[in-house]
DNA sequence: CTATATACCTCGTATTATGATGTATTGCGA
DNA sequence: TCGCAATACATCATAATACGAGGTATATAG
């Protein structure tokens, strides 16, 4: 999928793979692997970022011996999603734009 | 619009708005306004962009005493929209991942 | 004992959109 | 005729971002 494209996607579908239940980064990668690929440095930055902007609240467990950093949507990170919708909206019609046949051939 | 999401749009727009018709900078971000907005510094780095990757032709011209550049769409330009439309559907299947109602709340 | 899976992290790089700024001409209203 | 808006191009610096490459560490299966 084209880099461009997947950027505008990115944090609102990291969202939404936290949204129904707390998860952690390793699992999120591979819940997300059949919507779309992202590596461990991409997730963690994103996760990092959507923290700092207050979408999310970070639990630090240890789970088998090995850490685990479980991630939880707050209200902002609900609306954050919310927000993507209504701007679906407006991407339909660019893409309603882009998809049009031409004048001249009708 | 979140920039982000804009992004991945921008330049098959811009393709889009010279594909019926060869048109010039200045033209295109007035005929896109109505679409999406976009500031002339954007648009003649994505021109550039695009006349690089062979996606487009310019054509300079003198008209009423001022140097206007048309651009002219290629074939890979045409094949480029013709991809977006593929990853469209891709993005399609990510919209119903994100817009899915909880599963527990069913 | 070694490889794989789990689980985290950082750094550097490339790509990109955008505001600020600059140049130059035409045309219009005061 | 003076000034300003519109037309039309361009460059530069900056900020945001995705991602590969690399690093640390433990548990488990072969």
């Amino acid at each position: 999928m084209d880099a461009q494209l997947k950027k505008g996607v990115l944090d609102v579908c990291v969202l939404t793979a936290i949204r129904d239940e707390d998860s952690y980064g390793y699992k999120i990668i591979k819940d997300l692997k059949p919507i779309l690929e992202l590596s461990e440095s991409t997730l963690y930055t994103i996760l990092k970022r959507l923290e700092e902007s207050g979408m999310l609240v970070v639990r630090s467990t240890e789970f088998e011996g090995r850490l685990r950093k479980y991630y939880h949507i707050t209200p902002t990170g609900l609306q954050r999603i919310e927000d993507f919708k209504n701007e679906w909206k407006e991407l339909m019609d660019i893409y309603a734009f882009i998809d049009k046949e031409e004048y001249h051939k009708l």
